[in-house]
DNA sequence: TTATTATATGAAAATACATTCATATATTTG
DNA sequence: CAAATATATGAATGTATTTTCATATAATAA
């Protein structure tokens, strides 16, 4: 075997494929993609438009807060969210350019 | 409620997602890191150096081949596994710059 | 103050994914 | 051909993630 040098920070990957994996999943890409178009949206907007019941919507949103790619701001009734994170909007893109099997 | 326009490709994400899902792990991370910085290696290769147990590794790597982001070719005794997919190694570095929550 | 609306919460159930282990296959070497 | 080496396979197990459901909370309106 070559000897292969191999200098990745194993923590810097780690984080990688957290973030990776909160993102990896049809409903929260698309909140990503519906977030990057609109400023914000309150969780009815978003339940409206991908046809995703309020319970597990509230439970992505949170989920994606909590691992700070979104925010939130309460206003009356509604709580709107928001990219906090606009680099993830970039996955899509990248990803769209492979051309995997799917 | 304000209209909001949608029109995202449901498909187009659900195949990101997958694609994404595929990546969103730290061992499957540092196989496509160490692919990026190396041509070609053989899962004895990848094997010592992530110092992964031989039969997981190759659960990874056919797993990553089987969608699209490596390919494989045989020589002798050994598996040689490249990138086939190289657009995923941008995956890593977009990542790096989030500033999300870990 | 009761009703309504928007959102959150938590536990349970369902599903998917990762890991291990024992073993198979294929190639090379003695 | 037997032994050794590299890789693959598949079932079993363990673990994590997603979804559902019933219900709570909080804000506003009647």
């Amino acid at each position: 075997m070559a000897t292969v040098a191999y200098q990745i920070n194993k923590e810097k990957l780690e984080k990688a494929a957290f973030i990776l994996k909160t993102v990896a999943h049809p409903t929260r890409l698309a909140i990503v993609d519906l977030l990057s178009q609109n400023e914000k949206l309150s969780v009815n907007d978003i339940c409206g438009v991908l046809g995703c019941e309020q319970s597990l919507l509230s439970h992505h949103l949170i989920n994606m807060k909590l691992k700070g790619i979104l925010r939130s701001e309460k206003d009356g009734l509604n709580v709107f969210y928001s990219l906090k994170e606009r680099e993830v909007m970039k996955l899509i893109e990248c990803i769209e350019h492979c051309d995997c099997n799917y």
